[in-house]
DNA sequence: CGCAATCTTGAGAATGCTCAAAAGTGGTGG
DNA sequence: CCACCACTTTTGAGCATTCTCAAGATTGCG
């Protein structure tokens, strides 16, 4: 039983060599995840909270909001992902934690996790390893958002979602599911829906994706890379066919 | 001596109660800082690197830069800042690390500062929420860019730039060194070097700063609070006056 | 004192935004 | 099973913010 999928002991063993008793204990926490709806908040900036909130199916997302409704995502959350390892040290959140599409959520309290790490010292590497890379990600946002043009940010935000898809096992060579509204789109990269709109139209005008209902398929892989200038290394998903 | 003004001990006072073997410590670690000239690189992108970086003195900063030449500044490092806790465990840095003004910067080994961390409780949980509060500014730097038009963007920076000085005891009530050029100002906010100084002298013109030099002052804190919709909660720095 | 970097100004252009409305899509209850 | 409604996507037209290019003024360092 403990072969099933699990795109926590995928991910994880990415970074490190983990052992039976390592993977048992991935596989107890990644069972208690409960079916969430989409668009579901999992915590809310502002509130203090006590449970270490990891995705083991669908995908999530982090965001801050303006007074006047201006929405900035910081992050998307694909299975595997978990948020605030070091929750306890801080007691409040600073950003809020929702769901995009349907997802399964586990929430492990943070004692819980402390001991894990504290016996499974390759987990607890694994999962610093994660968080730092979480941050590095957020530093290749704020180049995204900071230094690309319009296209260039929604063609560097798909091959990054490939890319991290493909690391947990779910996405194929060159397609994967995209949950999320041209709306979200735009709050992720600081654009309007408008122009996020006109933006995907030009990607598909110049043959490099298609997109199908809730569907991404990227054509031509070597040219979206290079027009959006895209580097895998800060994902440190190796062995990838194409990185 | 260990009176000395210290902006790391000042700064991580501020998240939790130091013993005088801790603070000890951290004057030790101090002292080794050396001078090191402006615009000069600590540590380069894709470099493998071994030490810590701690900014004793001066403005430094982290910056990722694109073939075309655009660069993105991701964070300022001020005095009291540290640099990559949990280095050890990626091979490679994801971005380079520079300094502004002229810094006094100590390098402290990877396993020294392990070593410090497990004999010194406080300091690990100090330096984990200094990690934490970092990853938070990020977040708001993404909001920054993303979300605020550009005098939104400057005011923003500014109000983040003064309490952060002032935690560490660097700025008076109202103004601080602001040593970075308007060139450096552009690639932080993701703006051109001209729209900055466009958007500085409407700041001016409005009455809300004086620019002097390398001097910034902040006329009207509470206009330029709202104009920026700046709220210091993400930084973690209590006990501000004026917060 | 002179040179290089920084700051400032001007004018025209482009990227991306606003507002508005139409067309398409999917889910729900009757 | 259909009809309706809300949400999402698409399109158009005009406009604003911000950029580009270029050159002149100022500052500070050697």
């Amino acid at each position: 039983m403990e072969s099933v999928f699990n795109p926590l002991v995928q991910k994880l063993e990415g970074f490190v060599a983990l052992d039976e008793a390592d993977r048992d204990v991935l596989h107890r926490i990644t069972a208690i995840a409960r079916d969430v709806p989409a668009r579901t908040n999992l915590a809310r900036e502002g509130e203090p909270h006590n449970d270490i909130v990891l995705i083991t199916e669908g995908i999530g997302c982090r965001f801050k909001q303006r007074a006047n409704g201006a929405r900035q995502v910081t992050a998307y959350l694909v299975p595997g992902d978990t948020c605030n390892l070091d929750i306890t040290l801080l007691d409040r959140l600073d950003h809020t934690i929702a769901t995009i599409s349907a997802c399964k959520v586990a929430r492990i309290p943070a004692p819980a996790l402390r001991e894990i790490m504290e016996n499974h010292p390759a987990i607890a590497r694994a999962l610093r390893i994660s968080a730092l890379i979480d941050e590095a990600t957020l530093r290749e946002w704020l180049v995204n958002i900071g230094c690309r043009s319009a296209l260039e940010r929604i063609a560097h935000l798909f091959c990054e979602l490939l890319v991290r898809l493909r690391a947990v096992g779910l996405a194929t060579e060159d397609s994967c599911d995209l949950p999320m509204t041209q709306h979200e789109l735009a709050d992720t990269t600081g654009m309007t829906t408008v122009h996020v709109n006109r933006s995907l139209q030009e990607l598909r005008r110049r043959g490099l994706i298609e997109l199908k209902g809730k569907s991404l398929k990227i054509l031509d892989w070597p040219r979206l890379k290079s027009l959006a200038e895209f580097k895998a290394g800060y994902l440190r998903v190796e062995g990838q066919a194409v990185s």
